[in-house]
DNA sequence: TGTAGGTTTAAAT
DNA sequence: TAAACCTACA
């Protein structure tokens, strides 16, 4: 229950942080805050006694929030009810069985949402719980512990220890115990509420050098604990008037002077004091377990004058071989009866290469494991500071260096550089200025990449000269722009804005710069927009090039985020007719990954996107090899052993994915993990892992492929083709998965009439209705309708299972929809439920995964998704429709972004 | 009027 | 479990 009203009267000294600056430090979390939170999805479910799972994968998305974070989770669960608390414990216990017998009550009456209320009020967390969540955790290297007594101060001793840096809880009883950083109410994407033990002064607000930790703990324990009800009237505030004037230093003195201090007619009897005495003492000397020693010891240790023997009431001791069996989770709590076998030394636990060489990062149940030192952790926060401060120190060396050195070259580019630019004109302008895009290259490059993991030798030389030569007020400039991201942000909105001109010139760049690496060779800057540069790095950083994959068929798992794109320009835009066929796929990439993301999305997910791109990029290789024919392209498990970063990224993608499509509960686990992907800005919104709808089969427990893609090289196309692999399952023909031939070829193979069936479907009709859910609700792998003209063609795709996904691979699919689909509909009566007879009559197509949308819903829902407006879109036949298009969709997906 | 204490509500999906 | 809200009281 903690201290009432400890957390607002703290609220001054509330700091907003994301867990993400606390990156490679430990954390120990209080796992029952998780657990009681995750419970309470399934409260029902627990209390009726069916089987779930649903708090553990609740809890691991926290998990997984902290690992995305490099933080070393130790998750600490509650273990033996103290005797100072038991009657706490007591009346918990009645009170979940009152509202479990009012619920069974309900139930008869039939009453059932009264009473799942009252089952979410009864749902006590079990050791068996506990121990889920356990197992889930070591399975994917994360270090639990159960506490001896209470987790709180468990979760203290590893602060006070070192051990852990930070302390993630619900409970405010935590800054009682000594915990020197506190994170509450941590979300889902590692946003919380840090406080602080050494700015608690600046609440209590007690003249200085009167202030000590122990009279906040005082002050906290007379408002009233979980060891100690308050005196009648006395609350935080009152509690805390007292040792602002008390100077008497004797605790039972102060306590006996409270009623003067307060000028209040109070008793406060000598069991009071007692009870206050003992309140103090189990927060000072509560028993916690030492997974280095393996012993229990006290969060405190003992001054001279306590007596052992009487601080019961703080933890009996045990025996050291039952407090490690406690410790590792492979004894009851209660009952003291073995319910698991998790040995230490036997455990080997997940760790990146990253991490081997760092001690602390090691299991805490590791021999070799140390708590990281302080010097450590001071490294880690100049690291982080760094992080946070790029490159900073050295762009002032180079403000000085160059302060003489002034170029009216530069004085163009900060004037470039700061103008709104707007026009169609203006961007051409923009685009075809090298000087500027390497310089913005050059800022964004320092934001993304670490200096030290920088790889400049692979990219293009960024022509130093010209660095030297700019102006302070240019360096200014710049440094402004790379600290403050609404710069950056402005810039991204800047770019997108384009014309389907620019469009092509620029694809036509980035093809051409491909296609002659000796340009660089030979100093030439090249000119790359910015994307295509980050492209380049992260080509470098996945080792793709190597020569020994040139015959690999790369399977892309993705949503195919960058061809989902080029839907809209390349239908209405010749770009495939004007690209030389030889590059065919590459020029697919190059469009999806240079053209797309640098302009319509400027910065696209580094993680997965990049992973698709790559590999695309490496099926560049063998383009020639590809030309007339569709390709079929597979990833290679021997790319998979071959790259362990890329190897490491897909595991832990598709861990996380497999896990969720093993429960029952996936889809709204997966709806969780779409929320994450959409706030943290990490995922590609057209990246396999980031969409929700994007599954692995049911049948796999291990990471599979959902998806082949079929690139027609020739058909100009403007997206690829996906093949339902529960399809494939349908037809008892072999999942796919990671078997790079045989079965994917047969399967690939037996549709291929299909994928050119289907082809012309999208290029006989670009009117697309999309009934899939709104957002990236994820229920169904993509519905997509093609309307009228196009049935006959439609029933050969449903024949063979494939669909086009390139609605779904738009963050908001309804948006492509729309504007292939908007002049259609306004076009003709208006109505809605024109769109919807497509919409229903695909049922028939839609995927085994697919969620039904009622027929209404399609149509009013698109627009609203959409953001634009039927009328507004009937004002714009007068516009060119493709720059409209293009230009809606850039501008709708810049404020999507 | 300020504070304490009790009750209600939200949490997840 | 904690915040928000309401009520009672000094």
């Amino acid at each position: 229950m903690g201290i009432q009203g400890l957390l607002p009267f703290l609220k001054k000294i509330h700091t907003p942080v994301n867990i993400s600056q606390f990156k490679g430090c430990t954390v120990a979390i209080d796992a029952y805050c998780w657990l009681h939170k995750g419970a309470f999805s399934c409260a029902e479910k627990l209390a009726l006694g069916e089987k779930t799972e649903q708090y553990v994968y609740y809890c691991m998305k926290y998990v997984d929030c902290l690992l995305r974070n490099d933080l070393k989770p130790i998750l600490v669960f509650d273990g033996c009810h103290l005797p100072s608390k038991k009657d706490v414990e007591v009346s918990r216990r009645e009170r979940r069985e009152v509202n479990r017998k009012k619920a069974a009550q309900l139930l008869r009456e039939g009453k059932r949402q009264e009473a799942k209320e009252c089952l979410q009020r009864c749902v006590d967390i079990t050791p068996q719980m506990a121990l889920q969540l356990m197992n889930a955790c070591r399975a994917r290297g994360v270090d639990c512990i159960v506490a001896p007594y209470e987790a709180d101060a468990q979760l203290a001793y590893l602060n006070k220890a070192g051990i852990a840096q930070v302390i993630i809880t619900e409970d405010s009883d935590l800054l009682l115990f000594g915990c020197e950083k506190v994170i509450f109410k941590m979300d889902f994407f590692g946003n919380g509420v840090l406080i602080e033990q050494s700015r608690l002064n600046e609440v209590v607000d007690i003249q200085d050098g009167f202030y000590t930790f122990e009279k906040f703990r005082y002050m906290c324990i007379l408002s009233g604990c979980d060891y100690l009800p308050s005196l009648p009237g006395i609350g935080l505030a009152k509690a805390c008037k007292v040792f602002k004037v008390a100077r008497q230093t004797d605790i039972r003195q102060l306590l006996r002077k409270i009623p003067s201090y307060l000028k209040m007619s109070l008793v406060v009897t000598d069991d009071y004091i007692d009870g206050f005495i003992r309140a103090d003492n189990t927060f000072l000397y509560q028993l916690a377990f030492d997974p280095r020693t393996g012993r229990l010891c006290p969060l405190t240790p003992y001054l001279p004058e306590v007596e052992i023997e009487e601080l019961r009431y703080a933890g009996p001791y045990f025996s050291n071989q039952l407090a490690l069996q406690i410790a590792l989770g492979n004894v009851d709590i209660h009952t003291h009866e073995k319910i698991a076998d998790f040995d230490p030394h036997t455990y080997i636990p997940k760790h990146s290469k990253k991490q081997s060489d760092k001690r602390h990062m090691l299991s805490i149940w590791n021999p070799g494991y140390r708590p990281l030192s302080k010097t450590d952790l001071s490294k880690t926060e100049a690291e982080e500071a760094d992080s946070h401060r790029p490159c900073l120190a050295g762009k002032e060396v180079q403000v000085k260096n160059t302060v003489t050195k002034r170029s009216p070259v530069k004085r163009v580019r900060e004037v470039i550089d700061s103008i709104d630019v707007k026009t169609d004109t203006e961007l051409t302008d923009l685009y075809s200025q090298p000087k500027v895009q390497r310089k913005r290259r050059k800022d964004s490059d320092e934001l993304a990449l670490d200096p030290s993991t920088h790889v400049p030798s692979k990219l293009p030389k960024l022509a130093d000269s010209d660095e030297d030569t700019v102006d302070v007020n240019s360096q200014q400039t710049a440094k402004k722009q790379v600290l403050s991201p609404s710069k950056l942000s402005n810039q991204a909105h800047r770019k997108p804005v384009m014309t389907a001109d620019d469009a092509l010139s620029l694809i036509d760049q980035e093809s051409a710069v491909a296609a002659m690496p000796e340009e660089k060779e030979n100093g030439k800057a090249p000119r790359r927009n910015k994307f295509a540069v980050s492209a380049l790095a992260r080509r470098a950083k996945f080792s793709l090039d190597a020569p020994a994959l040139p015959n690999v068929k790369v399977e892309v798992r993705s949503r195919y985020f960058s061809s989902s794109t080029p839907t809209l320009s390349t239908s209405s835009l010749p770009v495939h007719e004007n690209n030389d066929q030889d590059d065919a796929v590459s020029a697919t990439e190059n469009k999806s990954s240079s053209a797309h993301v640098s302009k319509a999305q400027k910065e696209t997910s580094v993680d997965d996107s990049s992973v698709t791109s790559s590999k695309i990029d490496q099926s560049d290789v063998d383009k020639s090899t590809s030309k007339d024919k569709i390709e079929h392209v597979s990833f290679s498990p021997v790319l998979e052993a071959k790259d362990k970063s890329v190897l490491s990224k897909f595991c832990y993608r598709n861990d996380k994915k497999t896990q969720h499509d093993s429960s029952k509960s996936t889809d709204s686990l997966r709806q969780g993990s779409s929320s994450q992907s959409k706030t943290s800005g990490k995922l590609s919104p057209g990246s396999a892992f980031s969409w929700p709808g994007f599954k692995f089969s049911k049948s796999s427990s291990t990471p599979t492929l959902s998806s082949f893609v079929h690139i027609n090289a020739n058909s100009n196309k403007p997206f690829k083709r996906v093949q339902s692999e529960t399809k494939c399952e349908d037809e008892d023909i072999p999942s796919p998965k990671f078997e790079p031939s045989g079965s994917q070829r047969d399967c690939s193979e037996a549709s291929q009439n299909s994928v050119e069936a289907v082809s012309n479907i999208s290029q006989s009709s670009r009117r697309l209705t999309s009934s899939q859910s709104q957002g990236d609700d994820g229920d169904s792998i993509s519905q997509l309708a093609v309307s009228e003209g196009s049935v006959a063609d439609m029933d050969s795709s449903q024949h063979s299972n494939l669909y086009s996904i390139d609605s779904d691979c738009f963050p908001g699919s309804q948006d492509i929809v729309d504007l292939t689909d908007c002049d259609s509909v306004s076009g003709k009566s208006g109505n809605h439920s024109d769109q919807t007879s497509p919409a229903t009559s695909q049922s028939s197509l839609k995927s085994p995964r697919s969620t039904p949308k009622t027929p209404t819903g399609v149509g009013a829902k698109k627009c609203r998704v959409s953001g634009l407006s039927r009328g507004k879109k009937k004002t714009a036949p007068g516009v060119d429709e493709k720059q409209q298009k293009i230009r809606d969709m850039f501008s709708r997906f810049a404020h999507h972004k």
